[in-house]
DNA sequence: GACCTCGTTGACCGGATGCTGACCCAACCT
DNA sequence: AGGTTGGGTCAGCATCCGGTCAACGAGGTC
């Protein structure tokens, strides 16, 4: 579970890391609003805690920019005011909840668990490329409506591949994204896509995860080749 | 026993949750009728005190989607006007109560708790996943129409697994709601599934509690498996 | 074709994760 | 007080992941 913090005071962020990392969720931090919309559009994150007081791009804008490309990622929005203005206008520019500061730190977790718990009912939680179906939230991938079991990194990978579907994912990118602490090795990515393609297209006779050479990986619908 | 207080002034906000806490509830908070709206679904709480003025979606609109979803969780309605019409209006689109701001927090507390006592004998809600029933109100598990004899900790847990059906559920979030004060060993969870399975699956040869390694349970209907 | 790099995959094995029985304390009857 | 029940704690065991390594294969380049 990864959770993108933008927020430029240092102390707080520091805090935020380590407490959040503590709960047990993976935190990468941005420090200004620019940094933290571009890496909000990746799209890999459950959750954004947002500063709205921001160099650069404040969290108005960026928030607003997110809702604008499409991106649903929850939004928990922090500020040093609590006028009901502010409230109103980070909540109508697309955030999910609010929280003024200075606040509790067991308020902040909870309603961050309140809101990734939300988001995981309400978003349309089962990704498809062709007959591969990943139902995120039951953690339960199909192949033309039969069941097949994964482990928690095969099933990391895949995501993101059908994430990306038909993009090419490079195996940084994989890495990123299935391995929160960081791992380097390329091999962990090959050894694990090697398991995904017996469980997934091997049993199958498909060939859905193409190797792209120098690159990565693509997942692709392959259900009518040659 | 879990309340959820969807108000928009702050203020008001901050002395439901202060007060309503002290009284013995669990209160979470929703900022505006959207967000209201969506907490409201996940189905946790035995109460929703609802503002009628709110931004982005309204309090009739919020208590009419619920209703039309099937939802029927009680719910109490503020609102700063006291006309007859909106008195009208709010009961007709399916709450249970109103109350007029301003309004003396004795009376809250009382009108609450009559409320909660009278949702639970009169609607008793039965959660049901394939063959297995769980009267959350009676505190009453049958698998297959028989009785199965739960204590208290495997029915929470039971519970949130039933109202989650076909999702994965963290051992987190099963232990933030079924030990109410913080607990944070996951083997309590596991034991307690153990006890489960015992009574609900290996009693009646059946497979629906499943582990889901890496992050913790699903609840499914396994009646006609493979 | 020689050579090199990149990717694939099987084998191995250590550590993480989950399961469960045993034990015991505390709360609650009687 | 003595008995019963719930359930927290612990430890041992089983299972499963998945990281590591190395041998092999496939492409690409000269």
């Amino acid at each position: 579970m990864r959770i993108l913090v933008v927020e430029d005071e240092v102390d707080l962020a520091h805090t935020l890391h380590t407490g959040l990392t503590a709960e047990g969720y993976s935190v990468d931090l941005a420090h200004d609003g620019r940094q933290g919309l571009w890496m909000a559009r990746t799209g890999e994150y459950a959750l954004v805690v947002l500063d709205l007081m921001l160099p650069g791009l404040n969290g108005y804008k960026v928030c607003a920019q997110l809702r604008r490309e499409g991106n649903a990622t929850p939004i928990l929005v922090l500020t040093a005011k609590d006028g009901d203005w502010d409230q109103a206008e980070a909540l109508d520019t697309g955030a999910d909840d609010y929280l003024a500061k200075p606040f509790s730190y067991m308020v902040l977790v909870a309603r961050l668990r309140a809101l990734v718990r939300r988001a995981a009912t309400v978003a349309p939680p089962v990704l498809a490329v062709g007959d591969l179906s990943l139902d995120v939230a039951g953690r339960v991938c199909r192949r033309a409506g039969a069941r097949v079991e994964l482990t928690p990194r095969e099933f990391a990978v895949l995501e993101l591949l059908a994430r990306r579907a038909g993009q090419a994912v490079s195996k940084a990118d994989l890495l990123y994204h299935a391995w929160p602490d960081e791992a380097q090795d390329p091999n962990l990515v090959e050894a694990r896509v090697s398991a995904l393609r017996k469980k997934v297209d091997a049993a199958f006779h498909r060939q859905s995860l193409q190797t792209v050479r120098g690159t990565g990986y693509r997942l692709v619908d392959d259900r009518e080749r040659d």
